[in-house]
DNA sequence: ACGAGAACCTGTTTGC
DNA sequence: TGCAAACAGGTTCTCG
């Protein structure tokens, strides 16, 4: 489930594996993705040190030696992928594993069986990224506040779950932690992003930064976990108060969660907590 | 300009 | 039991 904190987990993950080690090879197996794997990636990367690797959204940003200008490989992980590590790599590839990359310390596969992820090779700074460039500030920065919401929010008619999706307003949001970002802060996800008041959006803002910090604080308490790190990065079990949930009693006042589609999307919620 | 819906693809679950 | 439909964490594009 790649939304912002599974990202961050990833990326934490990745460290240890992949930060100043030499990329020996990489190993492209299937190209055509959402948008096609950029076919020179292994002549490009192949022999650079990676130097750092950093999240941005739900973007893992692999930052390689350059001699000029930065080159940086972004990936997002789409809807089912994942990073698997392998330190012994004779294992046997799996059909979805699409990317490799191979250091001495062993491989991370890229694996995506939708294949909705993809990568693409940033050359210089980051706004040159046609992924990077039009999207809002961080939501667990503090360029996300209620003036900011205020701002983003004002006479929009959109519902407020629709607004909370969109990157560009903020960068990093998914289906599940908008969710229970609207549960844990009482707001109904059909109501109009313009009519929220200031001190809904100071609940929200804070309930949005709070539903992030826990999911990360428990990627990184799977982290720790041996069969985490040895195998996929990035997924772990997490208790929802809403998402997923239709039908099943509320955690605060026990009536049944309901669930609406909007813009093709669930929308799990409780009309009695939310209003 | 804005918002809703479709498209992209595969695997798993649900329902008849 | 078998098969088809529904559904799944994302982003981008088109259309009204």
């Amino acid at each position: 489930m790649p939304e912002l904190p599974e990202v961050e987990t990833v990326v934490r993950g990745l460290r240890p594996l992949l930060e100043h080690q030499r990329l020996d090879r990489l190993l492209l197996r299937r190209a055509d993705m959402r948008f096609p794997f950029p076919v020179d990636l292994s002549q490009r990367l192949t022999g650079r040190t990676i130097n750092g690797i950093e999240r941005r959204a739900k973007y893992g940003l692999i930052r390689f030696e350059a001699e000029d200008a930065p080159l940086t490989l972004l990936f997002h992980l789409g809807m089912s992928g994942r990073m698997v590590c392998v330190t012994s790599p004779e294992e046997d590839f799996d059909k979805h594993d699409h990317l490799v990359f191979e250091t001495a310390r062993g491989q991370v596969r890229f694996n995506d069986p939708r294949r909705f992820g993809f990568v693409e090779m940033i050359d210089g700074s980051d706004n040159a990224s046609r992924f990077l460039g039009q999207l809002g500030p961080e939501p667990l920065g503090e360029a996300l506040n209620p003036s900011y919401l205020r701002g983003a929010f004002r006479n929009k008619k959109a519902p407020i779950k629709a607004s909370l999706l969109n990157q560009r307003l903020i960068a990093g949001l998914g289906n599940i932690y908008v969710c229970e970002a609207l549960f844990e802060a009482g707001i109904r996800p059909t109501r109009a992003s313009g009519s929220l008041k200031l001190r809904e959006l100071d609940r929200l803002c804070t309930e949005i930064k709070a539903v992030l910090t826990r999911a990360i604080e428990a990627g990184g308490s799977s982290l720790r976990d041996h069969r985490q790190v040895s195998g996929e990065l990035g997924y772990f079990q997490h208790a929802w108060r809403v998402y997923g949930r239709e039908g099943a009693p509320c955690r605060t006042c026990e009536r049944p969660v309901q669930r609406v589609v909007q813009s093709n999307r669930s929308t799990f919620f409780c009309a009695a907590c939310q209003r």
